[in-house]
DNA sequence: CTGAAAGCGCTAACAC
DNA sequence: GTGTTAGCGCTTTCAG
């Protein structure tokens, strides 16, 4: 059995309450004290229990990751996994630990948002994976608790959302395309309903716009960003159109591009040398597929990263809630031929 | 301020004691009283503090997911993601929840495995990641505490271990090649101190050894599980061996495939029609390369559902500690090139 | 069947 | 500075 604060207090010859006070760096512990203690407490190779902790001190609480629809979607891995990484960067750096709590739209409506902080003693929590429509999203302003929401924007006092410029992204890659000599392009669309499609259509809107060229039902490939669709949908548009009504196909995720990709070569043309195509997100597969994608990286680790640090600071009350932009970084590859001569 | 054992209580005009009892199911509790218990929690939103429960409770700790090495490796993302998937998904299914620690290595020596189960109120834990030469290997035996590790022999009266056969696996996948035709094979070997490496080697020594093949250091690519290395591997190979001296790459992982294949790419070769190229490890990522990578599935998903399944059984005392051995799949896409005449 | 009461291991007031 | 003590919210004896 592992030693507890009182196994320490006998060892030490001092009472459990100076234990504590000692080993939480109170400034009111004699410095041999405090010294014998810390000594005593690491020969028995105490650590505190932390449920009796959290249970006890009022702002001892904890901080969670509360991931929505992980076992739902089966496509973008990375993603989590790169947020992951970083939010237990960030934890691992700072000592803190970070507890994960998986749900979807269906265990919200069962188990409140507060409910599932208090059970939990959760001080505050960050949220990836929330949908626009999810009962959460109501609770985060009404709850007193901070929290930092990834992708999903929720407005409130104590809420901080990590974000893109997912319009400036997007509309940059589209400059991109047409920078390099594209003016038919076709837009390969995901979820409708997903406020991430929304922002990036703007961004490609904007940037045919400018440049004089017209966005329509027309050139556009609907999805609900599965991979299969975009190879479904490029089937199906080329059966509308001819071959040569379109050089490029911007795409809204890099998984909508390796079903674009996977459909142009299963006609037996070649991209980038018949068509190009851009992905979006930054993914680590776009590296192995070839031809390799050119691509936004959104910097997931970084968005975790950040979203942990910010939580971490709003607590300790060293920071507001904020709405954080992070930048991306457009990655040139292999998959857009330039049609301008040099 | 979310409703207490005390609220309840009060409402249902009993004292906290039988509300424990009836919200826990005990049977000595008069059914009216227990359905009246249950009305009045529900209205009032009552969920137990789990923190509160583990400390005060001795049999209702938790289970743990310990992932050791999750922040250094960057390569394997989708590894981890399906196994956490596929343990959440057990962990949905039976309404417990699992938290997850990461650690590594180094953190193995400053805090011990016994210390981190007393700190969190583990019951039992998940372990994954582990070297074999890692601390916690030593403290999982000494350890009275149920787990299950995951691709990690250990032995031990209260560990299971969940594996593959790694050497039938792999013999298998030589076998695959040999059966195609192919009787100048490549090895592209991973770490050589994994012990996932020893298994698929001697897997390959079999199948060699039964068909007639040399395997010897000429024929080997050594790498550290890097696909970078597998890259300048068949670079340097080719270096000192011509162009026909091989007709296939056996890899012992899926990133190794990848990289094997960029590199006979650079060279303008192509795969299957110049080399036959396998993976191992049944990545998704292998789905989306050109050409699609025939592989050994790890069902890595089912290794991580069985693994909070067994652990499970086993904090309640149903199964046993064993060794499970789950099957593999070889999925044959299009990365091999018969040259067998039909 | 239910109530009363003792803890689980810790923090935080409040004495001294 | 340090000891004492009252909880945190719950489970679990032990009476009755």
């Amino acid at each position: 059995m592992a030693a507890t604060i009182r196994d320490v207090a006998k060892a030490a010859g001092v009472t459990i309450g100076t234990v504590s006070r000692a080993l939480n760096n109170y400034e009111d512990v004699n410095i041999h004290t405090r010294e014998r203690i810390q000594r005593v407490a690491r020969e028995l190779g105490y650590t505190p229990n932390q449920m009796a902790r959290s249970l006890s001190s009022k702002h001892m609480k904890r901080i969670a990751l509360i991931l929505s629809g992980f076992l739902e979607d089966t496509m973008l891995n990375d993603f989590e996994t790169m947020l992951m990484k970083g939010i237990y960067q960030f934890a691992s750096e700072h000592s803190i630990d970070i507890a994960m709590y998986v749900i979807n739209s269906k265990t919200q409506l069962e188990k409140s948002y507060e409910q599932l902080c208090y059970e939990y003693n959760i001080a505050g929590a960050i949220l990836f994976g929330l949908k626009t429509t999810d009962p959460y999203c109501e609770a985060l302003p009404v709850s007193s608790r901070p929290c930092v929401t990834i992708d999903t924007e929720v407005r409130g006092e104590h809420i901080s959302n990590i974000t893109l410029d997912d319009v400036a992204a997007f509309d940059e890659l589209a400059q991109y395309l047409i920078d390099r000599g594209h003016r038919r392009i076709v837009l390969v669309h995901g979820r409708k309903d997903a406020m991430v499609s929304m922002e990036r259509l703007a961004g490609a809107y904007q940037a045919f716009e400018r440049n004089g060229l017209e966005l329509t039902h027309d050139n556009i490939i609907y999805t609900n960003f599965h991979r299969e669709e975009a190879l479904t949908g490029v089937n199906e548009y080329f059966k509308a159109h001819s071959l040569d009504s379109v050089t490029a196909f911007l795409c809204m995720s890099d998984m909508l591009a390796i079903g674009t990709i996977e459909a142009l070569k299963a006609m037996g043309r070649r991209v980038p040398e018949d068509y190009s195509v851009v992905g979006y997100d930054g993914l680590e597969v776009t590296n192995y597929t070839d031809p390799k994608i050119t691509t936004v990286d959104q910097n997931i680790k970084q968005k975790g990263y950040e979203a942990a640090h910010l939580l971490y600071d709003m607590l300790n009350g060293t920071r507001n809630a904020q709405k954080l932009v992070l930048p991306h970084t457009l990655v040139e590859r292999g998959s857009v031929k330039s049609l301008i001569r040099e």
